[in-house]
DNA sequence: CGACCGTTTGAGATCCTTCAATACCAGTGG
DNA sequence: CCACTGGTATTGAAGGATCTCAAACGGTCG
């Protein structure tokens, strides 16, 4: 990954970025001094389960993949951050997952040391990561009940909506940059089981799946009920 | 719940909590005198989802059970807070998940109003509350993993293993303050598989069982392995 | 055009669930 | 003291959802 300090030649500006919302200008300004921009291609790794962690991240733009993986490869996927999240907040001293890049990204990376002593000086900011952890935090819960406790479908419908805010999509239209085996590996399924759930709700007119990466949401209403598990008929 | 003001006749050391680890003594001080304690029976409600979130609790004795509903009944249990955890940190504005007691439970109470101020001030709190946060968002991470891939088997293992864990079990005995119904709902499976998970257990010389509600584990290095993956026969 | 890679579809096996019966324990009343 | 009752846990048998293995399909790229 290129690194470059985000004074001299940042594409955009460190202030407008998440890390600094709700930041008095002053703040702002100190984080934009200890910030440094970066890239990952799609398929790099940030950094792996186990390293230090030195560094919290912000995505500026693409998306990645956070994960564990247990000894004999099975794998969990515990999120896509995109534009705006933060990464490496929980770490206490070691990354508790892997990020990798599932498309072509664009960083902001922060040292966690300038960080931390930041934090202790400035209340707004240690309320900014606190949010955004406490946010991460009900987001994980969230996932826990659809890991848990949701059919193939619900975990499907719940996917294809989460997406379809992510990118506020107006028409329905939501594009999936991940593979078939990124999002069982998220929705704790198998390819298999995730492609014949899509063409299930494809048959059942609430989906349009005209490729493989795009999906039309037809019915909405329908596809929240499925996804919130209010279980009538699922025909 | 019966509320008193710390500071009157509260039967322990509010500044002794796990709330304030870490403070000075004047910042502790502080809290002393916002918190206020209070029990609850076994089987109550403290919170349930979607309430108003006006306090942060710290449970002092006792064992909690944290869980979400989905609208058809199914329910996902989140965690099992004891002493010294924190709950409704990660509430914005409202709680995401329904707080009830398992066992007769004392607590400590602290509005959420004067902590948030008292965090604007006292970076060591800020500081406090954020770690807490993180180590919850650590553990449901965890969690996501055991929910998503792993097997009843390896489920029920490392459910096990948490629980010694955290009763720091020193002959392998642990006990078991909640029903079946409730370790289901938190593994992700139902009643049955659960009990015929422990007779396999048992049947396999991996633990012990002489009352439903307390477990002896026999092998601990075979259930780590069974609990993180490590599958090889599992005969 | 043909090889390649990811996706879709199919058939059978498996794990977990569902439904149902039995066992166990504590408390109650005869 | 012991049978009875209710609640929880265990065990059994059958069914179903998802997984595994395998083949077919469909775009992309040389």
């Amino acid at each position: 990954m290129q690194l470059q300090t985000a004074a001299h030649a940042a594409s955009f500006d460190v202030a407008s970025l998440a890390m600094c919302r709700g930041l008095e200008s002053q703040a702002a300004s100190h984080l934009a001094a200890i910030s440094s921009t970066g890239k990952k291609a799609a398929g790099e790794t940030l950094f792996a389960e186990g390293d230090d962690a030195d560094c919290v991240y912000e995505v500026v733009k693409g998306t990645l993949r956070v994960c564990k993986l247990l000894p004999d490869g099975r794998l969990q996927i515990m999120g896509f951050p995109g534009s705006g999240h933060l990464l490496g907040l929980a770490a206490g001293g070691n990354h508790a997952y892997t990020a990798e890049a599932v498309t072509d990204v664009t960083l902001c990376r922060y040292p966690r040391a300038s960080v931390d002593r930041l934090v202790d000086k400035v209340p707004s900011l240690a309320r900014r990561l606190w949010t955004a952890t406490s946010d991460e935090l009900r987001f994980a819960q969230q996932q826990l009940v659809l890991l848990g406790r949701k059919t193939a479908t619900e975990k499907v419908a719940s996917f294809l909506l989460l997406l379809a805010e992510q990118q506020k999509s107006l028409d329905g239209t939501v594009f999936v940059s991940m593979s078939r085996t990124d999002i069982g590996d998220y929705l704790g399924l198998t390819i298999e089981t995730v492609s014949r759930t899509l063409s299930k709700l494809k048959r059942d007119g609430l989906i349009a799946l005209p490729v493989p990466d795009q999906v039309k949401l037809l019915d909405v209403e329908r596809l929240s009920e499925l996804a919130e598990g209010e279980s009538e008929s699922e025909a």
